[in-house]
DNA sequence: GAGTGGTCTAGACCACAAG
DNA sequence: TTGTGGTCTAGACCACTCA
C-alpha cells in the first residue's frame, strides 16, 4: 500500500537534515504544503504529526510548525560515549561473542515468564558485547522457538533483529522495559571485563509482535560507566 | 474547544479499567463505535490512536483493536519498589526538603545551558526527597525566573509542576532526558542517606514549553537501590 | 482581519484476516 | 465473501496569534 504521508514525512526529514528548513524557523503552512505535495490537508497533518512525535518540529496553534534542533542541547559534565552511539551509530568496533545457544524444553519459570499457555521450546541465548576492546554488555535472551526458528551462532553474532524482521519478516509491535541497578553477578565477572565495578545497569524487556504475541524476554546488563540512555518525551495528544 | 475524541478516549479507558473490555478481547469495530458515539470514523480513530499510544490496545489490521494488559507482565528478580510508585502513586510518605532557593544573576555556564541569548535571572533550587524515612533523591533545578516567577519555599516543598501548570497556566510541551550512572559527590553525602553506596543514578532533563521555550534544566540524583525506570515503547506510525 | 493549526464530517477505495 | 483497520479526500467550522 502506498503511504503518501510517509513519503512526505521522509522528504521533510531530509529537508530539515539538509538545512533547507533551519531550527527556529517555521515550515510552510499545512495549506501550503498541501498544494506543494498536491494532497489534502489531513494527509499533510499525518506527516507533520510524525515529525512532531520524532522531535523534528513542534506545532504551535496560530503560528505554525517550528523546526527544532534537539541535538544542540547536550548534557554537561558527562563526557561519556552515548549508548546509542555505542550500539547503533559511528565507527566503533563492536564484537559479539555467543556464550550459550540452546533450546530449553518448556522450563517452568521461563515458560511462565514468556507465556503461561505455550509449550513450545524456548531458545536460551547468552552473548557478550565487546566495545573498543572491552567486554561491557551481557545480553541474556529467551526467545520462543516456534516464532523464531533456525537461530545459529552466526545469526546471533550479527543482528538478531535484522534476522527477525528481514529474514523471518516478523514485525515487532511494542515492548515493556525496566531499567534498574543491581549488584554484579558471578556470571558478569566471568564473561565481562567488570574491573573494579560492583554494580550493573540492568535493562529487562518483554518484546511483542504486532499481533500482540509475546515472543522474547531479554536481560541486558551494562557496566555502569559505559551506560547512557537518552530519551525524548512529549505529551501524547 | 470541545474534543469529542478525548471524551471517547477517556470513556474507553474507564471501560477497560472497569473490565467491561477484557485483556485479549477485541473492542467493537471502528464502524460500530462510530454509531455508538454518533460520530465519524476518523474521530473514533483518533481516540483509538491515543489508546494504542498509551498501551491500552493494539490495533491489528483485518482483525480489530485488541485490549492489552501490560500490567500483568511483571519483571522477575527485582522486587524493588518502582520509581513511578515512589514518585507518583500509592500511599508512600514523601517528604521534600528545600536546601537552596535563590536567584542567580545570569551565571555564565548556566545561562548558556538554559539559553544563550537570555539574560533573565535564574532560580537555583536544591531539594532532597525522603521516602519512607530515607533521603534517597536529590533534585537540582535551574529555572528561568522570567517564565516561572514567584517561587517560594512552600511551593517547592509541594509540587513545582502543579504550580507551573495550574497556577501559572504554562503548558509543558516536551523534554530531552539522559540517564547515566555517576560516582557519589560530597553534596550527595551531605544531603542524602547515601549509606554504603558509591554510585548514583543521574537523570538530567531539558524541559520546554509548548511554544518551544526552554525554561528548566534539572538534575535528579537517585540512590541506585531505590531507582527504577519503566518504559512502554512502540513504533510510531 | 488574515493566517495558522485543531477538530470533525461523510464519504471513498485499499489491504488484510477469517470463514 | 464479509468485516476489519489503513489511507485519503474536500470540504467545514473553531481557536489562537499577530499585525
Amino acid at each position: 500500500m502506498k503511504k503518501k504521508y510517509l513519503d512526505i514525512y521522509h522528504e521533510l526529514v531530509m529537508e530539515i537534515r539538509e538545512g533547507n528548513f533551519k531550527a527556529g524557523e517555521r515550515l510552510p503552512s499545512e495549506h501550503e504544503l498541501g498544494s506543494r505535495y498536491d494532497t489534502s490537508r489531513e494527509t499533510i497533518r499525518k506527516a507533520l504529526h510524525l515529525l512532531a512525535q520524532n522531535g523534528y518540529i513542534q506545532k504551535v496553534r496560530g503560528k505554525g510548525s517550528i523546526v527544532l534542533d534537539l541535538g544542540k542541547y547536550e548534557f554537561p559534565v558527562s563526557g561519556l560515549t552515548s549508548f546509542k552511539e555505542l550500539t547503533h551509530h559511528s565507527g566503533q568496533t563492536i564484537r559479539t561473542k555467543v556464550h550459550e545457544l540452546y533450546q530449553l524444553e518448556s522450563d517452568g519459570k521461563i515458560a511462565e515468564l514468556l507465556d503461561n499457555t505455550n509449550n513450545a521450546p524456548i531458545w536460551r541465548l547468552v552473548r557478550s558485547r565487546e566495545i573498543d576492546g572491552e567486554k561491557v554488555i551481557l545480553d541474556k535472551d529467551y526467545i520462543r522457538e516456534d516464532i523464531v526458528p533456525g537461530l545459529t551462532k552466526e545469526v546471533c553474532e550479527n543482528s538478531l533483529y535484522e534476522y527477525i524482521e528481514n529474514k523471518l519478516e516478523l514485525v515487532i509491535g511494542y515492548a515493556k522495559k525496566e531499567i534498574v541497578v543491581e549488584t554484579v553477578t558471578q556470571e558478569d565477572r566471568e564473561l565481562l571485563d567488570v574491573e573494579e565495578h560492583d554494580q550493573m545497569v540492568v535493562i529487562r524487556s518483554f518484546v511483542f509482535l504486532e499481533d500482540t504475541t509475546l515472543f522474547q524476554f531479554t536481560e541486558s546488563r551494562h557496566r555502569p560507566d559505559k551506560f547512557r540512555f537518552v530519551d525524548f518525551a512529549r505529551r501524547s495528544k
